[in-house]
DNA sequence: TTCGTTATCGCAACTCAGTTGCACAAATTG
DNA sequence: CAATTTGTGCAACTGAGTTGCGATAACGAA
């Protein structure tokens, strides 16, 4: 069951953003806070205990929590956004794994020193995505 | 226009791996081949003189030409999948480059040494996955 | 060259993630 | 409390990709 402490870590996580702290935001953000691994919008619906937001309004919750960077939104190959809050750790570039076979993915803290990968001339870098994919402990 | 030289590459291609050399199949092949950029199933269709193969047709051919490695496909965060001829520089793992502003994907040569990320324990590795953002020569 | 097999194509209808427009409801402010 | 802003719910839409199935056309054998 949900702790009561990322319920209200949510609302000031809100709060401080200038956002009205509605229950689906509340109640989303918390979920996620409680979450280890990046989740996409179903499992987020699943979890979601009692009566569901609607399906939009989660959409909308989602981009809204991600434009403040209180989580971040992950590609992935199945075309499916996954949801992760924004830990200390991760707050910016970091590498993400995903398991080939329960499709499972969780971030990893170190980018590796790919930073200075040869572009063709002319061409002028900004990010860098990685995703390391494989099997998870548990599906191995 | 299309050089004559790629349809027979493509014929030939085709054949090497016991498939009928059917008009949609070489048409696709021969301007994956001419073409440098990863391009999409859109595209593909644009650039197409003339008569355009059914959608679903050109799904098809694109997965058959995949199955076989003849292509690869590219994820990337638009969803929607590119596609580009393996050349032998791109038959195994590369990194790919995406232009923020006009979303054209190139395909790097080289990996840098990111197969040695620090997985959690238990956790195996199988490929790596990287995609350099920023802004193409003509963007600049 | 024709013929039979069967790989491949084309159509229609579908799935699934995500989006848009708009009226309504709930907060917040004056 | 009225006015304004902010967020929600519904319906309808978009766009990529898929599935089922009957029709078509490669290609090897005769």
């Amino acid at each position: 069951m949900m702790s009561n402490t990322y319920q209200s870590t949510a609302e000031e996580l809100i709060r401080k953003e200038g956002g009205r702290a509605t229950e689906g935001r509340v109640r989303i953000l918390a979920l996620l806070l409680a979450e280890e691994q990046a989740i996409t919008h179903r499992e987020i619906e699943e979890r979601l205990p009692g009566q569901q937001p609607d399906r939009v309004t989660l959409y909308r919750v989602l981009q809204w929590l991600a434009d403040r960077g209180l989580i971040h939104k992950i590609t992935s190959d199945d075309r499916v956004w996954r949801f992760h809050v924004n830990h200390a750790a991760y707050s910016r570039q970091h590498a993400h794994f995903k398991c080939t076979k329960c499709a499972k993915v969780v971030c990893l803290e170190d980018l590796p020193s790919g930073r200075h990968m040869t572009l063709p001339t002319g061409y002028q870098f900004q990010t860098i995505e990685l995703t390391v994919k494989g099997l998870c402990a548990q599906c191995v």
